[in-house]
DNA sequence: CTGAAAGCGCTTACAG
DNA sequence: CTGAAAGCGCTTACAG
């Protein structure tokens, strides 16, 4: 089925038909109404590689997985929710591997010399990631979930991200607020810019309190993995001036810091709160429930393909985390 | 940079360039080495799109994301690995959203009749799945992740399956060794064609085992979640003659089950022993972790892609399941 | 308002 | 082994 069977069948030429689909309002009513019969009989549809190539428009978003396959529990609503968002747009989502670095810029590079898509969206940043800028250079569009550069402004191209520091911050004075003052915070090992983002607002919010610097310890989990959490909740515990509370970086290493406590015979949300982020199955899953912060994520979403549409214009968007709080840290907000 | 620009660089005509190309043994070595030189030294790659329209292949697998956008452990891992099994024939993946059932289909549809993908890999497969029938019946070439059919040989197109009838089959044996005779079953309450045959497995090998009927009792969990999973236990342990086993269909719900257990002060493992299927995040997470089923999801993807190389030969690939034991039910395999 | 022409950047038989 | 020609199925100015 092509537009030139659609043509002979409304007794058109070609031009006609495809004015019909990209500017109907040139055309006479008459016209338009035979050719559209034309098309609903037929049951016509636009060969999309040949729309392209003449568009010079692939109508395909790349979106590039991070380096290992993890078992990222926000990955399924958050590509659900930008396929949606992307759909809505008329085009659809080309899905890659790329490893993470300067190594995988080479994956970008092909795609965009190819012609392949029209654009990206980024996640999984990493400190000042090398995607941002190479894209940016070369007048790629793009738009990044998270920003990668400490100091507002000097990140290259357009960004969403949670404030991850100010729902941690909050985390922290609903803690103060129950009477905690020994908070501790366990991180990534890894130099993502959400991990520092969090920790960040931990250590401002400890600073702002006037809790004793020896009192807000933070420690790096080895693995990104419950028993990293546990590790890293173990060596907290057993210091000299073990926290009363515990912000962990994600649900999955809070999850190892509950293991380790209740194995410790102590229990969660009455001897030591704990708290994650994410919001994830997690969270509602384990025992007692995970106090968390959950993301926006079909904002995020959809607030990534809105930056995409205009792409001269550099901006970023900061949306709020939602603590949620259960039984592991019954905070007061 | 077009293949026009090369050409002229290399002093050559385009077709020549293009030979180079799609087939470098017809080609003088002496044109070969200059024309490559010119391609590596302009940096040049062909235009997908252009290459796309001239062979008719889009280069691209369509994968629909499933209804609604839930929280799949599965599907990170899934998706990496059939993205990088897709990448390494050359192409890559479209990914949609579309409705489950009948009006999804129209999605299906639309991909195909514009010629935006080759092929489609399915997952998340129900009963007698309308998209199988209908994608075969237009000869549109795909390979599905799971039976839909319970009969052998009825299911339109090639498969892959993980055998979930003998992984369930599996671990009801293995509890029976332990001493179970009471093994119930909580399902899904939705028609999924995983559900029927782990369920299948589970009720097979129990009245193998020549265990009473009464005592292998099959609950369907109101929800896909953590409270179906408690409410479905609830209902099973407050019965007159209360299972001393319960294998769940999948891990989500086995971890509802175990706080079921822990709320009633029974011990899992030890007062009742539980299984859950997937192994994933949650199984490793929960504290004594949960007995569950691993699904080879390297595997499984690469033998999907392998299927679409060969659409005119219908296969089916049953792939064994691995029970991994922990403390939720310490079985002898 | 409509249609003839050129072009998007490739590939694929087919002469030479 | 190499190149001229036609074509993939659209769109986009541009005449008429």
């Amino acid at each position: 089925m092509t537009l030139r069977q659609v043509a002979s069948h409304a007794g058109v030429s070609r031009q006609t038909v495809s004015n019909v689909l990209n500017a109907p309002e040139r055309v006479d009513p008459t016209t338009l109404a035979k050719v559209q019969a034309a098309i609903e009989a037929l049951g016509y549809q636009p060969n999309r590689t040949a729309r392209s190539l003449a568009t010079r428009q692939a109508g395909l978003i790349g979106y590039g997985l991070a380096g290992s396959p993890g078992h990222s529990l926000f990955m399924d609503p958050f590509l659900h929710m930008m396929t949606e968002s992307i759909e809505r747009t008329g085009r659809h989502v080309l899905l890659f591997t790329a490893t993470p670095g300067l190594a995988g810029l080479q994956t970008y590079a092909d795609l965009i010399a190819q012609r392949a898509v029209d654009a990206f969206i980024l996640s999984d940043t990493v400190d000042h990631d090398p995607r941002h800028s190479w894209l940016a250079s070369r007048g790629v569009p793009f738009a990044s979930f998270g920003r990668a550069w400490p100091d507002e402004g000097e990140q290259p191209g357009s960004w969403v991200d949670v404030d991850g520091a100010k729902a941690c911050a909050e985390l922290v004075s609903g803690l103060h607020a129950c009477g905690h003052t020994r908070i501790a915070f366990v991180g990534w090992q890894s130099l993502t810019s959400a991990g520092s983002d969090r920790q960040r607002g931990w250590r401002a919010e400890c600073e702002r309190l006037g809790l004793a610097e020896r009192d807000c310890v933070a420690v790096s989990a080895d693995t990104d993995s419950t028993e990293g959490g546990a590790r890293a909740a173990a060596a907290l515990l057993d210091s000299a001036v073990p926290p009363t509370a515990i912000v962990a970086v994600s649900d999955l290493l809070a999850v190892g810091v509950l293991g380790e406590v209740r194995r410790r015979g102590l229990v969660a949300g009455r001897d030591v709160a704990v708290t994650g982020f994410d919001d994830s199955l997690l969270a509602a899953a384990v025992d007692g429930g995970l106090t968390s912060v959950r993301q926006p994520t079909a904002e995020i979403a959809a607030t990534l393909v809105g930056l995409l549409e205009t792409p001269d214009e550099e901006r970023g968007v900061l949306l709020p985390g939602e603590v949620v709080v259960r039984g592991s840290a019954p905070l007061m907000l």
